[in-house]
DNA sequence: TTGACAGGCTAACGCCGTTAGCCCATGATG
DNA sequence: CATCATGGGCTAACGGCGTTAGCCTGTCAA
């Protein structure tokens, strides 16, 4: 890859799955539920509360809980993916690590609870849409160019997105400074 | 630092919180749970069930779930720790990073379950044993030799330990040579 | 007119963490 | 020696969770 290449993120995400009308009204209110009230208000019982109906007949909607989530989980990705990709279209690879950087943690931080539901815990991937994972992870393949430098900025940029989430570094960090410093060490990585 | 410093690991951990010795056969019986059964395993009932006592019986040793659960977070960091200091003790920082980080990595494989108890989620540090958090970082300081750098590297080892147990990587991935990519470029930017 | 079916409901099951309240053995104290 | 406090067990129960079974009603096609 020459220097002066462009990165081009025109490719668009797979199709969302098509949901019935009162399917994504569900969808909707547990995603209000989740990201405003946190995971522990994401229950079957508070979802049909938001909608004015009981628990078991979401069951005629969705085979249960982790459905819904599955849902929530692909909207997160690719508001993810496609956030990152707007970062970095038309940059060069070495202007492009800290702008890729700085969505990424921009888009945990403000929205912590959807993030972690997205990017934590195990995942059912064959039950996700087909090529959306990688769609959204994609855009860390473009800037570094490689697989494995790839894999190592997505998980330092996922690994201090979740330590700031959690409120695991020290209470007087200089966090933007932490994010300047990872920036420039991936960049130098690039040459 | 001087190219030749050496790294010094002695100082020892702090000390445990003390417990009476029923209190210990329940923390071991919850860990026994945790690391062999998973997360879900670790219930009041089930630690009771091990222990041949009932689940309320437990509440005149502990406080609550969470309180055992601090204990099992405060054997790990102690655990983990420990093994790093091992691991770079006496070594050049440029060669230490690599087995800081491979270090790392086995402990959160060996013990996925204890790992993600201690590190995923918020922590109430006010709770736990003063000083046991810095001290279980301390490593990624002295291999990186200023804080900035100790968190980034420390955040991309949690943060593809997390993935790796997560099955977050694409199947096909080599990751030993994510790892010692890390390793690469953390180890250039020291200097 | 009939029948299928979509989409609601109640009741209930087996889990969970936790609390209240009881009971007994041990051991210190008057 | 008698009394009492306490440590450490117990049962019953509460409210919450995801989920299932089974029922009922309105709509709409045959």
């Amino acid at each position: 890859m020459s220097p002066s290449a462009r990165i081009d993120a025109d490719r668009p995400a797979p199709a969302p799955r098509p949901l019935a009308p009162r399917a994504n009204e569900i969808v909707d209110a547990a995603r209000r539920l989740l990201e405003q009230e946190g995971p522990d208000a994401l229950t079957m019982r508070r979802v049909g509360d938001e909608l004015s109906m009981k628990a078991p007949s979401l069951y005629k909607h969705f085979a249960g809980k982790a459905a819904i989530e599955l849902v929530l989980i692909e909207e997160a990705l690719v508001e993810l993916g496609g956030a990152l990709r707007a970062a970095v279209d038309g940059l060069a690879p070495a202007r492009a690590v800290g702008p890729l950087l700085t969505t990424y943690r921009r888009m945990g931080v403000e929205h912590p609870n959807l993030y972690r539901l997205a990017t934590v815990g195990q995942l059912r991937r064959d039950e996700l849409v087909e090529g959306l994972e990688d769609w959204a992870g994609e855009p860390f393949l473009l800037v570094m160019g490689e697989p494995y430098l790839a894999q190592v900025v997505w998980s330092a940029a996922h690994g201090m997105v979740t330590l700031e989430l959690d409120g695991r570094y020290p209470p007087d960090s200089d966090l933007d400074r932490t994010w300047a410093e990872a920036a420039a060490a991936f960049t130098a990585a690039l040459g």
